[in-house]
DNA sequence: GGCTACCTTCCTACCGATAGGTAGTCTATG
DNA sequence: CATAGACTACCTATCGGTAGGAAGGTAGCC
């Protein structure tokens, strides 16, 4: 068997947990305790708390990969509000972040090895809104003048800030209503 | 004496760890060792970490107020990017974050009352965008068709958000470059 | 089939470090 | 002589992690 049972919920226990507390915020104790048995027996599955937060980013990584796939073809400004609607998906569930954005707030605290797992898989979010930017100006949907790299980082910057904004004020609806924007910034006038 | 030069230090010292490792980032013990006390010495001072947490934002509004204050009649475009250097600033010093920026990436493991607060000032600096964006567009420096409310939401989630992808990145100049895209969301175009 | 050896996965019990916080005491200053 | 502010000593809870053993399945071998 490639991937024990107890293993897969532990993963799928910890994101949930990750994303509602932080890498910082739950600890062994209560994954173990959520799927019902003890914490030491955890350890036959993962080496270390550092190990199974790799794991995690990896899991997320792998949905993101699988998730963009399946839009490709896609409308391209559709595809770049997706990722919002992510976001906002994760919100309406019990106030989760997105794990990208829920480690990089806590990256100084974080083992240097998840320090690279997460900054690579945002260089590769980063890579791919790049591309999809790029796609639009060529085929004369979006503005000519637009800075592919300039324009994904702001895109990306606007995705983390605005979920943070959302749980502080507990409003969903905003991570959506920035799509209006995300829109105005790329799209030509009329 | 209304406040004595240990609790001020400490307070320095406290906002210090906090804007470099957040709230749950630090303890009573290193605030000790770093101005040279025994923890316990603490508790003389603030009856907790929470009251800590409390007295460290008013203390950061006070100096937010206090800028905003300063710079009230300087070019309205300039007040507004002035909160990116702000952010700038903090982030060349050791990888700071803005006090909010942290706080708010804490929030599901904070007190009550320090929700509260972080949710209030959070509030209060938007209001002071909306009053400037309000001024703008009456002065003809701005788009008349913005959204007060709206476009102060998308600066300050690209503020959050922005400072989170800096220190990812290790990229500082970031931070800057965002106001560029300020000035070209809100000023009218030739 | 029956035996041994091994691996996986769980358990109880425990480790040292650290967290936030308390009790009680000493000492300098007003 | 009271108070503020420092101290030593200690509390309970939790953290990540380890040791050692029991239960179950499996693989190789006679």
């Amino acid at each position: 068997m490639v991937e024990s049972k107890t293993r897969r919920e532990a993963i799928e226990e910890g994101r949930s947990l990750l994303q509602k507390l932080g890498f910082n915020g739950f600890s062994f104790q209560d994954i173990a305790n959520r799927i019902g048995i003890k914490k030491p027996s955890l350890y036959a599955h993962f080496a270390s708390k550092e190990e199974l937060g790799l794991e995690m980013i990896a899991h997320y990584r792998h949905d993101f990969e699988r998730w963009a796939e399946k839009h490709k073809n896609d409308p391209i400004i559709d595809q770049i509000e997706g990722l919002f609607r992510i976001f906002s998906k994760f919100a309406r569930d019990q106030n989760k972040f997105c794990p990208l954005t829920v480690l990089s707030a806590e990256f100084q605290t974080l083992p240097i090895s998840m320090r690279k797992a997460l900054t690579d898989m945002t260089r590769f979010q980063e890579a791919w809104l790049v591309d999809l930017i790029q796609k639009g100006i060529r085929a004369g949907h979006f503005r000519t003048d637009l800075d592919p790299l300039q324009t994904a980082h702001i895109i990306q910057s606007l995705g983390f800030g605005v979920q943070h904004l959302a749980r502080l004020h507990q409003d969903t609806d905003r991570i959506l209503s920035m799509q209006a924007q995300i829109r105005n910034l790329l799209e030509v006038r009329p």
